[in-house]
DNA sequence: CTCCGGATCGGAAACGCTTCCTAAAATACT
DNA sequence: AGTATTTTAGGAAGCGTTTCCGATCCGGAG
C-alpha cells in the first residue's frame, strides 16, 4: 500500500478502530470526565498509534479553545521585545500552544488590532509586550473570554510581569552615590509611539527617592527626557555636557540610550569613566562587549513567566496578577569614582 | 437595546438579512463567482454594517483555507532573523494573513514543526527564515498543499528570496583590491545550529573568484570558519593575526563576525583603517555605529518580498521562483589603502 | 430478589461555513 | 416567437468536533 495519501484519519475512524462512540472518544481526549480511566488509556493510545491529533478547526467551532495566543507587540526588532517574544514563545509552544504574532508599530495598528480580534475568535488569550492596554479595550476581551497578560509593563487592570522600576534604577543610582558622585544626570526615555505610555514613572522616581535619601537636591535640568533611541541618548548627552556645571555622572533609563550618551563623551574627546561615569539598565548584550555597567534584568524569564501566567488563567488555575522579576547591578568599566570632589560651586554659571 | 452581548452574526443572519441564501452570500463574500456583481456588491455593504465576518473555523472546516501562515525562524532576536520576521509579517498581516511564529532553534525542534505541522493543517503555507529544508520535508508540505517559501537563504527545492552571496562578497573583496590590498583574509562564517547549512558558500565562492581574477594565489591561512558570533569572530582575528605575515584587510561573512574582528584589533593596539582594514556583510545597524565599511542588503525587503511570494502563490498566481535582492557597498571608516604595498614577493612563502 | 442511584457510554444535534447540484431567470440564437 | 445557453440563486450535504441527554450496566441497599 502506498503510504502517500495523507487523509487524516478522524475521530470517528479512532472511535470505530475501538468500538467505542465519538463522543466517548472526545471526553477521553479532552480530559473530560465521564469516561473511565482504562478507556481513557486505551482511547490515548490507540491516538498515538495512529498519529490522530484533533482538528483545531472543528474542535474551536465546536465549542473548545482554539489553542492559540496571540502576542502583541509594539517592536520587533529590539532587543528587549525580541527576548521577551522568545521566552514567551518557547513556553506557550512547549505547552502546546501556537502563538500569532501581531505587530503593532503605532496606535493605528494596535487599535485595528483591538477592533479585528474580538470580532473572529482567533485566540484564547493575549499577552501584550510593553504596551498599554485601554481599559475599554481590555473589558472588551475579557467580556469575550479572552485573557490579557501584560509582560515587560506594569498596568493596573490585568496581570502583569515586570522589573520593578523603582528598585532597578535606586540599584543604579545608588551606586553612582556609593561612588562619592553627586551631580547625577538623567536621561528619561519614553516609547515616541506609545505616548500614553510615559516615561517608565518607576525609573524617574527611583532615581528621585534616591538622590532625595542622599540629601542631594533634584537639579532639574540634570533630567532630561528623550525618546527611547541611541540617538537621542546622544542628543542628551551632549547638553548635559553644555550646563554650565556638568554632571558627573549619568544614570540613563536603558543601555541603549547609555550607549548612545558614550558616543557622545567619546566623540567630546571626553574618558570613561575617569571623565564622566555611566550606567544604564537591561544588560543589553552591547553593555557586556562595551563595558558598560548596567542592571541586569532577564527578559526571556519575563517572557517565560508571562507565558506560564496565560497557561495558569487558560487552565483556570489561579495565577499570580503581578510579578516582578529580581534586577541586579553588573558593575562594569563605565562607571568609577569622580576625579575631584567639586568643591567650588559657583565659579561658572551664566549660559 | 443593550449591545453589550457580544454574539456574533452568523453567515445565515446576513443572508436573512438580504433575502438570499448562505450559498450566494458564502460566494460573495469569498469573492468565488457566480454571483452577479450588484449582488456581491450589497452582501459586501451589509457585512459591513454588520460587522459581519466570516468564521475562520467554520470556513476551515467546511474547506476554505485558515489565512494562516506559519513563519519559522531558527533565531529570534538576531537582527537578521528580525528584520527578516518584521518585513514578512507585515506584508502577510496586510493582506489579511495571520502568521503563526515558530522558533525552531535546534535540529529537534525543528524537525518537531515538520513532524506536526502536516498532522493539524494549521496553515495554508510556511515561510522558512534562513534554514535549510529537508527535501523530504518539503515535498510532505507540498502533497498536502502547503506551500513553502525560503527567505534569506537559498534552495533548490521551492521558490526563495535573498541576496546574490557571491556578488555581495565580491562587492566586498574588490572594494579591498581596488584599495591596493593584496593579502586579503577571509572569515568565513556558520551557523551551529544549522550543520547542514554549511559555510555560506556563495559569499566564499566571490571571495576566490575575486583574489582569482586579480590574479592572487589563495593562501589557506588566510581563510578560517567560524561559528556565526561576535566571539568567534575576534578569535578568529586572534589567529590571523599571529600568522607569519599576517593579512592587511580582513573580509568576514557578516559585520558581526567583522564587529568580533574589529574588538581583538583594538585590544592589539592596531588602529582601523590605518594597520588593517576590514569589511563585512549586512550593514548591521552597529556598523553604521561603529564606522565599519560593509555590504548593505536590506533585509525588511527580502521579508515583504517573502510574502508576496507568498501570497502569489496562495492565489494561484504565477511568482518568481527565485527573487535575489541587491546589495551594494557602503564605504565607511574601516577600510583604507594599505599601509604600504608590500613589493617583495618571494620573501616569505614556502608550504 | 428487586429497585435505585451513579458511573459509563452512544446518539444526535449543533457549530458556521463551502460547495455540489439543481432550479429559475436572463440572455442568446434560429 | 421559441428553444438552447449561460448566469445567478438556493437547497442541502457535509467538514470533525463538543456536549446535552437518554440508554445501559454496575453494585448495593432494602
Amino acid at each position: 500500500m502506498s503510504e502517500s495519501h495523507p487523509t487524516r484519519p478522524s475521530m470517528s475512524d479512532l472511535a470505530n478502530s475501538l468500538g467505542l462512540g465519538v463522543a466517548t472518544v472526545s471526553r477521553a481526549l479532552s480530559g473530560a470526565t465521564g469516561v473511565s480511566e482504562k478507556t481513557r488509556q486505551r482511547v490515548r493510545q490507540a491516538a498515538d498509534d495512529l498519529g490522530y491529533v484533533v482538528s483545531p478547526e472543528a474542535s474551536r467551532l465546536a465549542g473548545g479553545l482554539t489553542r492559540r495566543i496571540a502576542v502583541v507587540t509594539p517592536h520587533l526588532s529590539r532587543w528587549f521585545f525580541s527576548e521577551m517574544l522568545d521566552g514567551i514563545e518557547a513556553e506557550l509552544r512547549q505547552a502546546g500552544y501556537d502563538v500569532l504574532l501581531y505587530h503593532v508599530p503605532d496606535g493605528a495598528s494596535r487599535h485595528q488590532f483591538f477592533r479585528d480580534l474580538p470580532a473572529r475568535r482567533k485566540v484564547d488569550a493575549v499577552v501584550a509586550v510593553a504596551f498599554p492596554i485601554d481599559d475599554d479595550e481590555a473589558r472588551r476581551l475579557e467580556l469575550l473570554g479572552v485573557h490579557i497578560v501584560a509582560a515587560g509593563g506594569q498596568t493596573a487592570s490585568y496581570p502583569f510581569v515586570c522589573i520593578d522600576d523603582g528598585t532597578a534604577s535606586r540599584q543604579a543610582v545608588d551606586h553612582l552615590l556609593l561612588l562619592g558622585h553627586r551631580r547625577i544626570a538623567m536621561i528619561e526615555a519614553f516609547d515616541p509611539d506609545s505616548p500614553q505610555w510615559h516615561v517608565r514613572v518607576g525609573r524617574s522616581q527611583g532615581y528621585y527617592a534616591a538622590l532625595e535619601e542622599a540629601g542631594i537636591p533634584i537639579d532639574e535640568k540634570m533630567v532630561l527626557s528623550v525618546p527611547w533611541s541611541g540617538e537621542a541618548g546622544a542628543e542628551a548627552m551632549a547638553k548635559l555636557l553644555s550646563l554650565p556645571r556638568p554632571p558627573t555622572a549619568v544614570f540613563a533609563h536603558s543601555d541603549e540610550v547609555a550607549l548612545g550618551a558614550i558616543r557622545t563623551l567619546r566623540r567630546a574627546g571626553l574618558r570613561i569613566p575617569q571623565d564622566m561615569s555611566v550606567v544604564g539598565i537591561d544588560d543589553h548584550p552591547l553593555a557586556a562587549l562595551t563595558d558598560l555597567t548596567t542592571i541586569h534584568q532577564s527578559v526571556r524569564e519575563q517572557g517565560a513567566q508571562a507565558g506560564r501566567m496565560v497557561l495558569d488563567l487558560l487552565a483556570q488555575r489561579s495565577t499570580a496578577t503581578a510579578v516582578t522579576t529580581p534586577t541586579h547591578l553588573i558593575p562594569r568599566g563605565s562607571t568609577a569614582r569622580p576625579r575631584e570632589t567639586p568643591s567650588a560651586p559657583g565659579h561658572t554659571g551664566q549660559m
